[in-house]
DNA sequence: TATTCATCTCTAATCGATTAGAATTAGCAT
DNA sequence: ATGCTAATTCTAATCGATTAGAGATGAATA
């Protein structure tokens, strides 16, 4: 392949038979205005040159190099960076930014990763603005901000807001509410005696979802019985182990509320193995709605993320041009309780 | 925050009383030598002023972006796009590239999506080479590689090969070989009456592991029962309600292969369900080891894809210097069975 | 000491866009 | 027609690096 060469702004403007600068004008729309005589003209010899402006130029002289880059900062990288939750988000994300003309760079940051790396991205200017996602609550990501913010870049937060005070947004999903709605849900099929899975409680969402069940047992005027709070590290396995457990107390519960799909998957093993029914003899409630989820049979409750919308936002925060009328928001979207099979 | 002045070559040349040549020679290790002092001049200033040279200067002129681009065209983008397959790779491919000053860009394709926005990204030049999975059996990707080999950008194929003929490697597992191992362990274990659940069809590897399936039940002289085969679109669900069916035969089968992990585990719900136990009444090999293999009880026996391994060589290739001493070469990766207590 | 050669460093052109500021043209009222 | 303003267009500087070609330095050789 002979690497044809690179066709430039001067071409279609030699095409054209104007300037370079009013192809400039013309291709991004501003900001001064152009004759529609002339606009016609340079769309076609873009069109027909097949033009592209390209991207390190632009970048070099406009400062905009339309590129974001995401940032998971997780404690298990390598398993979990791409997990379904994040992956659907991604996907959407990609899109969404796609469509405004940007493209996504992916770093691959774990919880201890050094702010070199990042500092390194930063300085070499080759990015827009950057996503940031934390599992675990402020203040251990402060000091990433930190950088973050000397360097003047716009970021978005997932999931964990209060990044407030270096001036970033951020985009959070209810995970109370989330635990509210499978709570209440359970309770009000007259379950009494509810246990609940958590996952590992170095994650935020471990720890809204485990409070959000106590607050709810106390809400109902029901005792919170420590036998039935039961952990494991988001681990399937760990849950069913767990479940065995609870299903040999003297008074097992009739209802699990699981901290996450998973979790809840091992929950209902464990129950079908001890040759219980679910939800017979005991319901059970996940979180997060992975796709296995709507699959297995019985089907299992959950409540679903805002995946999607999640990405979308992030995406919409991160391109706009308006930068925060009112200062940074933290944007907290809803979730959703699913009831399906296993409840 | 006030958007501190960047600091650029000019300033670094200035500390360490040099020109930007001999910087730029300095930083970049070449073309040309410098002497043993300037050089640790140049180092520390650089140390000093935190400097990162300009991501789109250098582009422009060095016409090298160090960035990496991968998409993929599969029938399910936004479910399955960043699946636990992909997901994994991923991972390792991010820091694999990053480990060499790379950066890793994601497109947004669908296996229907129109050339365009290739052609746009390969058009601004804001990637060094490219990185493509196909879930299908080339042509129907000719016309892709079509429009990256006229651009005459490095690309790596993952999963298919067949690429030759555009000049571009590829890096696949190796499908047929894991078909092999799971059926000649479960045709070890004494088992004859064996049926394959299989995947999407329209998916390269799902008539891969299906025409495993047959070789190995052709090469140890049983004879291929149709009523045996049967499928669904890679659904657990679908792969549940399949097993039914097996089940329900008047000579149902002492092990199943599924083409997938998935599949398998509604494989695994279906029997269990039916009062039946794994691997006691019928046995169960999967593929893909996803987490929840290892997890689940019993622990699902599978074909361990080399996801990491994959991720890393298409990384290698891809910022390869050397390409291609004696033309591009298909990488087969081996597969690995993980025998587990389902078999 | 003069000459040659290798080594190192500097000057300045260049990559391809964006964008001030100047120049031109068009539109309109006088 | 003429002057004035508004709408367009052009010229050329600029972003921050890389890199050919020229120049300087020092060591080795004659």
């Amino acid at each position: 392949m002979e690497p044809k060469r690179r066709v430039t702004l001067k071409d279609v403007a030699a095409r054209a038979g104007v300037s370079t600068a009013v192809v400039s004008y013309v291709i991004n729309k501003g900001p001064r205005p152009t004759s529609k005589e002339v606009t016609e003209r340079v769309h076609r010899a873009v069109e027909e040159l097949d033009y592209h402006p390209n991207h390190a130029a632009r970048g070099l002289r406009a400062r905009r190099t339309h590129a974001i880059a995401i940032a998971t900062y997780d404690f298990r990288p390598s398993t979990s960076f791409f997990s379904h939750y994040l992956g659907v988000m991604l996907a959407a994300m990609t899109e969404a930014l796609h469509s405004k003309g940007y493209y996504l760079l992916l770093l691959p940051f774990a919880i201890d990763s050094s702010p070199a790396r990042l500092r390194q991205l930063l300085g070499e200017g080759r990015v827009d603005a950057i996503a940031m996602r934390f599992v675990t609550d402020p203040p251990s990501s402060d000091s990433v901000l930190q950088v973050i913010a000397e360097a003047g870049l716009p970021c978005v937060c997932l999931e964990r807001p209060g990044a407030a005070r270096f001036g970033f947004p951020s985009v959070t999903y209810d995970d109370r509410e989330g635990g509210r709605l499978a709570m209440e849900h359970l309770l009000g099929r007259g379950h009494r005696r509810i246990a609940h899975i958590h996952g590992d409680m170095r994650y935020a969402s471990a720890q809204a979802r485990l409070s959000s069940y106590e607050r709810a047992m106390t809400a109902a005027g029901l005792e919170i019985d420590h036998s039935l709070i039961v952990g494991s590290p988001w681990d399937m396995k760990a849950a069913h182990e767990a479940t065995q457990r609870l299903l040999a107390l003297d008074h097992p519960p009739s209802a699990i509320f699981a901290a996450s799909d998973d979790l809840a998957l091992g929950a209902v093993q464990a129950i079908e193995h001890r040759g219980l029914s679910v939800p017979g003899d005991i319901a059970v409630v996940g979180f997060d709605d992975i796709p296995i989820s709507e699959q297995m049979i019985p089907s299992l409750s959950t409540v679903r993320l805002p995946l999607e919308d999640m990405g979308r936002r992030v995406a919409d925060l991160l391109t706009a041009e308006t930068a925060s009328h009112d200062g940074p928001r933290d944007v907290l979207l809803p979730v959703e309780l699913i009831v399906r099979e296993t409840s």
